[in-house]
DNA sequence: CTAGGGTTAG
């Protein structure tokens, strides 16, 4: 019932590809995993049988299956090990041994080595096993030394002995098969500067890379989140430069660390490429490009991607479902979001906790709250427990429409559900009193917490510090910034942003510059908040110089300029006035190629406003039709702001008109605009009956 | 491969 096997890991692993792409000449694999039911922790006591490789359905011509005992081989092997690991030359105990393994099948070896390699890592057992490696060389047992020596380096690495594998591989001359083996144990092992430096001393060799070590090395970048485009993009050109063979599987880690590394662009384009090939991407590999569609609101495109799925004639799961609900939740078609919900249900697909949440989510950013409170009854009509996820995302909703006093009915709705608040909700709890000016409502929170057993961690802090600013209270969040830390909780970037941010305001110019080399010291690098942070606060004390070499210092940290910072800096030059200046940080950050939005455009209006240059705010206007940019009420209210600077008050209610007829909803800003421009028109009304000389808006 | 998705700073 068996046959000679090689000693291959399960079908779908790169060790089997490794196997089969470098090892052509030999007897065919088998596809199945090993058996472990033999391993065992002492190489003393080592028997194995053919049955240990050969699984029930690999059927062919019956022979004899005998069992081995390896103990005396390995108590022979360790008992002579000499310092450089290589056994002393034989007797005639070596040579009866030597007669005694003579019909051990090649794959039995094989797992032998596995087994040892991987059974133990004692570096004794490491060192018997480079023994018998060399002992059966020694005496012909086994076909292809350098083949059971990359199994041994394989192994190995499988087992984190990376070292041990590279110590091993320095007593050798490297051929392709081990270069690859030790290649691929590198990027198994994180460790992909070791991984390039062989990949590049073989080619200096001229032996070519295996396309497996590629799949290794992309997903370790994956694996340990140093992926990016740049990087991928340079792979994969070196890819193309060496002619390596693009498998389906290193395609699909190609297109998912695209993916992973947000570039959606390339992902599908390499997505186009498996499919060009005939291939078929994997299922997991399409579901994650649906995702990241999702998360950049490309709803179309992720339908389209998953009408994909069915098409190759796979029925979607859950997961693909969800990733398109999540497209349609991002991009606010709450329709859509409702029809790929019934169209699961429709095709018996069932919803999870997480279909639900986004739903959820959903409803919550429609403000339809009823029907958010409808789905968690569904939830519970189908055992599918919500957590406190769902409950932060709308408490979080609440928050932002000002509705936070429904707080206390988002507690009660998840005690009812059986939900612990966990450490996040606990945070969105925090921050939302401190939001809302409840500072004792916060601190109660923050007590509560930590009675619940949950530990504060850096965002629980930070709420806190960020909700006293807020209110003013600029002394009891430097407190909490030391208690912070005498509790062991080290600030972050934001912690130092927090803080940079109440000096700032507090005009303590020092302590922002002890802040920034205290973060320094600590190893925090200043962020693009941080930048525009001191920005902001240095423009708004009207020290320009200051916030322009921040400007440049965020430049040379080799971070690039947002539209934040300079909306920052442009509002700055608006508020006193300086209209040039504002204009000319405008026009930089256009030469940046960064598109005016109507936070810039309206903080330039105001910046002509408060430099009484009502003809150029209303310039900025008519640019801001012309480029499709709607006004809004900010736009429309600072105008009118602009005339009444001027004594133009006549025009204000022709303004105020525009802004309604433009579908902007005024606000008690606006409409205060307009009652003061009134105000003025009844006053001069009124004086000019008196005199001839209108008085002017100062004069009232 | 059984998660995914959330919270703070301009």
């Amino acid at each position: 019932m068996n046959t000679l096997l090689l000693p291959p890991p399960s079908a779908t692993t790169t060790a089997t590809r490794f196997l089969r792409h470098h090892y052509t000449p030999q007897p065919p694999l088998s596809t199945t995993p090993y058996k472990h039911s033999h391993l065992r922790s002492s190489i003393t006591s080592l028997s194995l049988s053919e049955d240990d490789v050969i699984t029930p359905h690999d059927t062919v011509s019956p022979s004899s299956n005998r069992r081995y005992d390896f103990s005396p081989l390995l108590q022979f092997l360790s008992d002579h090990i000499s310092g450089d690991g290589l056994t002393v030359a034989g007797d005639s105990t070596e040579a009866q041994l030597v007669d005694s393994y003579r019909s051990v099948p090649p794959s039995l070896w094989h797992y032998l080595l596995k087994t040892l390699t991987s059974s133990s890592s004692s570096p004794n057992s490491i060192s018997t096993t480079y023994a018998l490696v060399d002992w059966l060389h020694k005496h012909n047992l086994c076909f292809s030394y350098e083949f059971m020596y990359s199994i041994f380096i394989h192994s190995l690495g499988g087992s984190e002995m990376l070292y041990e594998a590279f110590l091993l591989s320095q007593k050798h001359d490297l051929t392709p098969l081990t270069y690859n083996v030790l290649i691929g144990a590198c990027a198994r092992n994180d460790d992909l500067e070791k991984a390039v430096i062989m990949m590049n001393k073989m080619r200096a060799e001229g032996y070519q890379s295996d396309f497996v070590n590629y799949s290794l090395i992309i997903e370790s970048l994956i694996r340990n989140d140093q992926i990016d485009s740049g990087l991928l993009e340079r792979l994969y050109d070196e890819m193309v430069s060496d002619a390596i063979e693009l498998d389906v599987q290193l395609l699909n880690d190609v297109v998912l660390g695209f993916t992973k590394a947000g570039d959606v662009n390339r992902a599908m384009h390499f997505l186009g490429v498996i499919q060009g090939n005939g291939l078929t991407p994997k299922t997991s590999t399409v579901v994650s490009i649906i995702s990241l569609l999702g998360s950049l609101g490309r709803a179309e495109e992720a339908e389209a991607v998953f009408e994909e799925i069915s098409d190759g004639g796979l029925r979607p799961r859950t997961r693909a479902y969800n990733a398109v609900l999540k497209a349609y939740v991002n991009n606010g078609g709450l329709r859509d979001a409702e029809w790929v919900v019934n169209e699961m249900e429709r095709n018996g697909v069932c919803p999870d906790e997480y279909t639900y949440s986004l739903l959820i989510e959903a409803y919550g950013n429609a403000g339809r709250w009823e029907s958010a409170r409808i789905v968690l009854k569904e939830m519970e009509a189908n055992n599918v427990k919500p957590n406190s996820y769902v409950f932060s995302r709308i408490l979080v909703g609440y928050r932002d429409r000002g509705e936070w006093q429904r707080l206390f009915q988002v507690l009660k709705e998840m005690q009812k559900c059986g939900v612990k608040p966990d450490r996040q909700f606990y945070n969105v709890m925090l921050d939302t009193f401190g939001k809302y000016n409840c500072l004792d409502n916060a601190l109660l929170i923050f007590e509560r917490m930590k009675d619940e057993g949950i530990e504060p961690d850096n965002v629980t802090w930070n709420t806190l510090i960020d909700c006293h600013c807020k209110c003013g209270q600029h002394d009891k969040a430097e407190d909490l910034f030391d208690e912070m830390q005498q509790r062991g909780c080290s600030p972050c970037v934001a912690t130092y942003n927090i803080m940079i941010n109440s000096f700032g305001e507090q005009e303590r110019w020092e302590g922002v510059k002890g802040l920034l080399r205290k973060m320094k010291s600590e190893g925090l690098q200043p962020n693009v908040i941080t930048y525009t942070t001191l920005v902001d606060i240095y423009g708004k004390s009207g020290r320009f110089m200051d916030a322009t070499d921040c400007l440049e210092d965020m430049r040379s940290a080799g971070l690039k300029p947002t539209s934040t910072i300079y909306n920052a800096l442009i509002n700055a030059y608006a508020q006193r006035g300086l209209s040039e200046d504002a204009l000319n940080a405008f026009r930089i950050m256009r030469s940046d190629g960064l598109k005016p939005s109507n936070l810039a455009l309206n903080a330039l209006i105001n910046a002509f406003c408060e430099d009484r240059r009502d003809v150029e705010a209303f310039a900025i206007l008519r640019s801001m039709k012309e480029n499709d940019l709607k006004p809004d009420v900010v736009t429309y209210t600072t105008l009118m702001k602009a005339l009444i600077r001027v004594d133009k008050f006549e025009e204000v209610p022709g303004v105020y008109e525009e802004m309604i007829l433009s579908g902007c909803t005024p606000d008690r800003k606006a409409r205060a605009k307009l009652r003061s421009a009134l105000k003025y028109m009844r006053q001069r009304l009124k004086s000019e009956s008196y005199s001839t000389k209108p008085l002017t808006r100062a004069e009232y």
